[in-house]
Formats: structure tokens, sequence, C-alpha cells
DNA sequence: GTCTATACCCGGATAGAC
DNA sequence: GTCTATCCGGGTATAGAC
């Protein structure tokens, strides 16, 4: 996955020249790293409360020159929402998502997905804390219950004696709700699968 | 809980005049039920896309007539939250919270807690979203932290191997993951409360 | 208690020089 | 590509008449 190879800096503020590479030309911003700086200021701010200045000074210009790069905010809301949407039905296309057994296609599925929680974690953070406020919002919240669906039926081929769909949200549920707290780098990924796995279909009674 | 009694209307638009009792005088907006009002709009459209006027025109009265009754926005805010707070704090008050097995202590909060959040819904649901912005939220979230680090102590009580925290925090992601799709009405709190016991202690597979 | 009118500020977005 | 300056709409909040 993360298909396409990307700058992956932390997020300083200064331009970023390319290395060496020919004279006379630098590149300093491409649209994923000023989606990747707005994704981050639209989670720890909320995208509404993150002004455009906010997201500017982020990357190290002036609210003038950052609209030279961007055509607007919800543009970069956009962006950000179909890189976390890619990776969520990436999942859905793999192998292991699509023959098998129910269960195993649903264990296969869940893991995945936490994988891509953590890998696109700030795309992934604003797709699923939207209201549906705008077109765009609603757009992808359509394709989130999609996805959602694709997992409802899975659940209800394991189990037929608890309703399914209740069954399918509290797993989304668990699943989601680690974009409130894992941080990379604090636990390593593999640990994490393990965890979601073993609370998911085993539960915390042994 | 739910200890003081609230009017309890849907949320209509018109002014509230008091049945008979007296005349003379009528008590047309309480803080509570402007509180109320507010609540859902937040949660409806967000926090800061929400603006007086949507809440003024809510409640049946211009912006101005809004701003007699409440001195400001984040007084709104912070009104809700405390009732959230209140709600939550309760159960871990009460008697099968405090004295036990751990484990029989944690399925009554985990139980007590989804009521709490079916009872309280709109109040909780705001408290779940918080970013942190102003002073009031980040106190908000402060006293959540210490709800959740209850919860985590049960746990490590009730499982040593695995992750208390982690567990803790799945755990209380699948609980509290109802917000986002649970509406009153819509199936019983009991059969409610039965599923997010199962899904929690026993999980997906039998 | 409710209204109209308005002060004041800030956010998104644009103009146009360099 | 970046800047300063500015437009303009909408937001919170207040003044003051009724």
């Amino acid at each position: 996955m993360t298909s396409d190879g990307r700058p992956e800096r932390g997020d300083g503020p200064g331009r970023v020249s390319r290395p060496g590479r020919r004279s006379g030309h630098t590149e300093p911003y491409t649209l994923a790293s000023l989606v990747e700086v707005a994704a981050r200021a639209f989670n720890e701010r909320g995208y509404d409360a993150t002004s455009m200045e906010d997201l500017s000074r982020a990357a190290g210009i002036t609210k003038s020159s950052f609209y030279h790069h961007v055509s607007g905010k919800e543009a970069l809301l956009r962006a950000a929402l179909d890189r976390a949407l890619d990776g969520l039905f990436g999942v859905l296309a793999e192998p292991g998502a699509v023959s098998g057994e129910p269960v195993d296609r649903l264990r296969h599925i869940v893991r995945r997905q936490v994988e891509v929680l953590v890998t696109e974690l700030p795309y992934v953070t604003l797709l699923l804390r939207l209201r549906g406020n705008t077109e765009t919002e609603r757009w992808a919240l359509a394709r989130r219950r999609e996805f959602d669906q694709t997992i409802a039926g899975l659940v209800a081929a394991v189990r037929d004696d608890v309703d399914p769909v209740v069954a399918a949200r509290l797993l989304s549920g668990t699943v989601n709700s680690l974009i409130e707290w894992y941080r990379p780098g604090r636990m390593p990924t593999a640990d994490l699968v393990e965890a979601v796995d073993r609370q998911v279909f085993e539960g915390l009674l042994r």
C-alpha cells in the first residue's frame, strides 16, 4: 500500500527544494505535501476552526502564496478524504478480502484496516470525523457507508444470532476508535493489529 | 441518574409558556432547554459551524433575544459538557461500580455507561468530539481522561496478559462509538446494552 | 423579553506589484 | 512564486428602543 511515493517529511515549516538535480528549478510545494500539512492541522483544531492563515503559516508561506498552490480550503479537504477512501477500499480489493471463508475475510479486512488507519492516520481521521456540512463531505460519507456495508455483510455471514448491523457497527467503532489515541511510533503496528484482533474476535474475557 | 427533571420536549421552535400557574408571568426559556437545543445543533453541524443565529432560530427567537438568556456560545458548550460529565461520573459512584470483583464492576460500568450514553446522547456526543481548542474544552477533556483512567485500572485487574491501556482504550472506543449511529427509539436500550456487553466481553466469535 | 440596527473582527479569497 | 493590501461576507456580541 501507500502506492505513490510521498515525501514523508515530519512537517517542517521551511520550503523544500529538491536536493541537487539540475540547477535553476526548485520544486517547493507539491499538492500532496500541502494536503498533508492541512490534514494534520484540521485534525488538531477541527476543519472549521482551522483558518487558511493557519495552514499557510504551517507551510511556511503567506496566505496569498498558499492560494497560489491550492484552489481553496475545501479542495484540501477533498484531496485528503480521497486518499483516505482509496486506502480503505484498497483493502476490500485485496485477495484475502474477496475470497475464502467469511470469518477469514473479515479477519483479514480488520487487520489490514488497522494498518491503513496507521499509515494514513491523518487522512482517515479526517474522514471519520465528518459531519456532512458540504457536498464534498456528504460524498465522502456516502462512500464510507459503502465500506461499512461490506463489513456488515461479512458479519452477517459470520454470526446469525446477533443483529449483524449492530455488531458490524460496534466492530467498526472498535477499530476506528484507535484514531483517537494511537500515534505512530508509540507501539509497533503489529502489536496494535494483534490487540485489535483479539479484542474484536475474542473479547475481554478469555 | 438524570437527576433533575427536565422539559423533555422534542425541540419545537415556538416559545414555551408555562401551563396555567399564576397569571402575568411566563417563563419561556430555561437555560437547560436552550442548552438542549444548542447541544443538538452542535452535534449536527459541529460547534464552530453552528452560529448563534442558527441557535436562536432553532429556539424560535432572534439572535439578540437569545443573548438575553445566554452569556455566550462557550457557556452553552460548558453547560452541555457539565451535564455529560455528571452522567458519566455518576456511574462510577454507583454501588455496583465501587465494590465487588473487578470483572463485575467493569461489566456494571460498561452496561450503565451505555445507558447514560443513550439518555444523555447529545451531551455526551459533544464531549466525545472535543478537540481542546479552548480552556473550557481542555477542562472537559481532562475530566474525561480521569474517567478513562478508572476504566483502565479495572481492565488491568481483569486481564494481565494484554496491555491494559490499549485494551481499555479499545473498550471505550467500542462503547463510545455508539454515539455515531444509535438514535433513541430505534432499538430498545436493553437490547443495545446486551449487544455491547456481548461484543465487549465475548467478542465476535462464539 | 423581544426586537432592529450596528460595532467590530476575522475568515476566505482576490488583485496586482515585484 | 511570493508578497502587501484589500474586498466582502458572516460571525459574536452589544446598544438601545419598545
